[in-house]
RNA sequence: GCGUCCGUGGCGCAACUGGAUAGCGCAUCGGUCUUCGGAACCGAGGGUUGCAGGUUCGAAUCCUGCCGGGCGUGCCA
């Protein structure tokens, strides 16, 4: 049910010949923010006050004659300045939320304009571990897949894997060099983990060491500067105070850089196998990006461990999608691009678009100071590259109407490059938006990590959230109090994980995706507030109140009761019922899938409400009754379906 | 330096893209009900939306300039 664009639709015919281009006066019709100006506004009166030469309450005066509304609301009102309110009537909304209710598709129309859209997400390394920064993009792109699938569209969701970076060079070399075999043969997803991390421990110690002293030189010099800006300050006082920034912002950038040095050298010098191991392989980067190069050339040896490598580490991977319920159409990898690069570079060069510049292969574009590199002066390709291929091989096999990145915002000028590139080969018809997102901080405000330091694998993240959703859901005392205390032991598990799952993407989906947030597993899990155990709950009371009307009730049976709106709070719930078309259209409009959350929370805060004020089962009349009921199980199916759409379970009973 | 995003009650975030008295959640304080599973409901305090101008009927939102911060910035992804 499309509420909004129904009236809409009137208004703009309300201005067919009274004005040129009604259409574009269509979005001034609104839902109203506050409930005493009624359940929508129009508010284009104001705003045609220029237009037709009017005072705008005369304007709004005759549109309200002129606006064919009266199966829908009630009388317009209009107020202030030349608002017009409008409030729907009950039995409108008693009517369509009848409608609602018997429907599988809960009156969400299917798109008319039906597209395809290519959605390119998680896109985790392999051989490395995934982590934290990886949750954001995979539980935003599901969730807009998942959304856009809904809506009818045709969603082709590719997971971009980095499966043939530098990485590999580092597990070769170290499945060369430092491999257990035992424990390679018991749990080779392990042991090849172990393996990345130690190389990348020692590659980054080996690089720390000689920066170290060059770091303190510059510790020194920014020191001193800073005394020098504060012992002989600058005459103009707001020139000083730039300066005093200036300076005191570069020591403190040096001391960061410094301890990030240290603690690097401190990761190996503490450890005296690796320390061993360090001295024994010098210059590991290089041999390890020498092992890349081999790789990318076609060494048949190497190829052959890579082909070993990538099922190990996708079993990994594949477990977390299992258990954060993500599936993929397709999976290709940055692998499957690499026969296509070399063509890429070719066309572009013959096309004018790229050429050679201090031995690297650039396309220079206008908008841009700094070039897209394409192809580096020792030959090598690049993820820009990878990503132009990409591009052109969706076109070409997918022919989508819009292809959509779920990455993180740092690379924002990467992808508007990549654009500007792809609208210069031809692709013009196509939508191409960087969904970006910020970063996941941690308790400190930088980004998240553990105690020690590291990141934190994603497999225990999940496990420490489930573990905090069981001590929070299935206490036992709670249990007892809910009438649960027969819950078996795999119940319970099974309720906590459902339950911290559903708490990480909540946390995750209910924030702006364009900003920072940090990461407290603590605060995800409560029960109270807006979080997703909270909205779990309310779908368990759904499922509680209906299982003890003994009603049988179903979409097959539901129809039979009548919707009777004797309170306010009831008349607010189906209101708040039937935007659910309107919001999911929203939800996408711009791909933030916190307009969906901020809906469905608003919802069992609504539904919380009826649910105090309206008796239920003890309600005075047998049809109120049963319109209450109608309601609670309107409820439960949006409430059930908007959290799948958001790529989270719903459990009868926690 | 340049580019880009951001600055909203103590904290974390909204505000339907320019609409009416800026909302919500934590936290704090007070109240309701002998519960349809208190994870409930109602109420209170707390804000000059970083600052200063401008645009107009109207600005958290648009423009300009400051102040403060994040991120990016030629051969990593």
């Amino acid at each position: 049910m499309q509420i909004l664009s129904l009236l809409q639709e009137r208004f703009s015919h309300a201005l067919d010949g009274w004005v040129e281009n009604p259409e574009q006066y269509k979005q001034q019709v609104v839902e109203a923010r506050d409930a005493r100006h009624g359940d929508y506004q129009a508010n284009l009166a104001m705003s045609l006050k220029n237009v037709l030469s009017k005072n705008p309450r005369e304007i709004a005066q005759e549109l309200v004659e002129r606006v064919e509304l009266d199966d829908i609301c009630l009388q317009p009102e209009i107020a202030g300045p030349g608002f017009i309110n409008l409030r729907l009537k009950d039995e409108f909304l008693a009517e369509q939320v009848a409608k609602l209710a018997v429907d599988p598709r809960l009156t969400v129309s299917e798109a008319t304009d039906s597209k395809t859209f290519v959605i390119d997400y998680s896109s985790p390394n392999v051989a490395k571990p995934m982590h934290v920064g990886h949750i954001r993009t995979t539980v935003i792109g599901d969730a807009l897949a998942r959304i856009l699938r809904f809506l009818g569209h045709d969603v082709i969701a590719d997971n971009h894997l980095g499966d043939w970076g530098t990485q590999f060079g580092m597990i070769i070399y170290g499945y060369r060099n430092f491999r257990d075999d035992a424990a390679f043969e018991q749990q080779p997803v392990a042991e090849l983990s172990r393996i990345y991390r130690t190389v990348q421990a020692i590659v980054g110690y080996q690089a720390a060491l000689p920066k170290l002293p060059e770091a303190e030189v510059k510790l020194a010099e920014a020191q001193e500067t800073l005394a020098v800006v504060e012992a002989s300050p600058d005459e103009d006082a707001k020139q000083q105070k730039k300066k005093l920034k200036a300076a005191k912002r570069s020591v403190r950038s040096v001391e960061d850089s410094i301890s990030g040095l240290n603690s690097k050298i401190q990761a190996v010098a503490s450890a005296p196998e690796l320390l061993k191991l360090a001295e024994g392989h010098p210059e590991i980067e290089k041999r390890s990006q020498l092992e890349t190069a081999k790789m990318h050339a076609g060494d048949a040896a190497n190829l052959e461990l890579w082909e070993k490598f990538v099922p190990i580490s996708m079993e990994e991977i594949d477990s977390a999608y299992r258990r954060l319920g993500v599936e993929f159409d397709y999976t290709y990898g940055e692998s499957f691009y690499h026969p296509m690069l070399s063509g890429v570079v070719e066309r572009l060069k013959d096309s004018g678009l790229a050429r050679e510049d201090k031995g690297a292969i650039c396309v220079f574009l206008d908008e841009f100071e700094t070039p897209m590199i394409i192809q580096k002066s020792d030959g090598a390709f690049l993820y820009s590259t990878t990503d132009l291929a990409t591009i052109e091989y969706r076109m070409e096999h997918f022919k989508p109407d819009a292809i959509l990145y779920v990455v993180d915002h740092r690379q924002g000028e990467h992808f508007e490059k990549l654009f500007v590139a792809a609208r210069k080969m031809g692709y013009r018809d196509v939508e191409l938006q960087h969904v970006s997102f910020g970063t996941v901080l941690g308790e400190d405000g930088t980004p998240f990590k553990t105690r020690s330091g590291t990141v934190m694998g994603l497999d225990l993240l999940l496990d420490e959230a489930v573990q905090a959703a069981h001590a929070v859901v299935c206490d036992e005392e709670r249990l007892e109090k809910g009438g649960l205390a027969e819950l078996s032991k795999e119940e319970t598990l099974r309720i906590a994980e459902t339950v911290g799952i559903g708490a990480i993407k909540y946390a995750d989906l209910s924030h702006n995706r364009t900003s920072d947030y940090k990461f407290n597993i603590k605060e995800m899990v409560q029960l109270a507030g807006e979080t997703g155990a909270y909205l779990q709950y309310m779908y368990a009371r759904t499922c509680s109140i209906i299982a003890r009307s003994e009603t049988n009730l179903s979409m097959e049976t539901v129809g039979g009761f009548e919707i009777y709106l004797a309170e306010q709070a009831e008349r607010d719930l189906v209101l708040k019922l039937l935007q659910f078309e309107d919001v999911l259209l929203n939800t996408v409009e711009e791909y933030y899938p916190s307009v969906l959350t901020a809906y469905i929370y608003s919802l069992a805060k609504q539904f919380a409400l009826f649910f105090d004020q309206c008796p239920v089962l003890k309600a005075e009349t047998r049809e109120l009754k049963e319109s209450r009921l109608a309601l609670c199980f309107a409820t439960q199916q949006v409430l059930k379906q908007g959290l799948e759409l958001l790529g989270i379970g719903v459990v009868p009973r926690m």
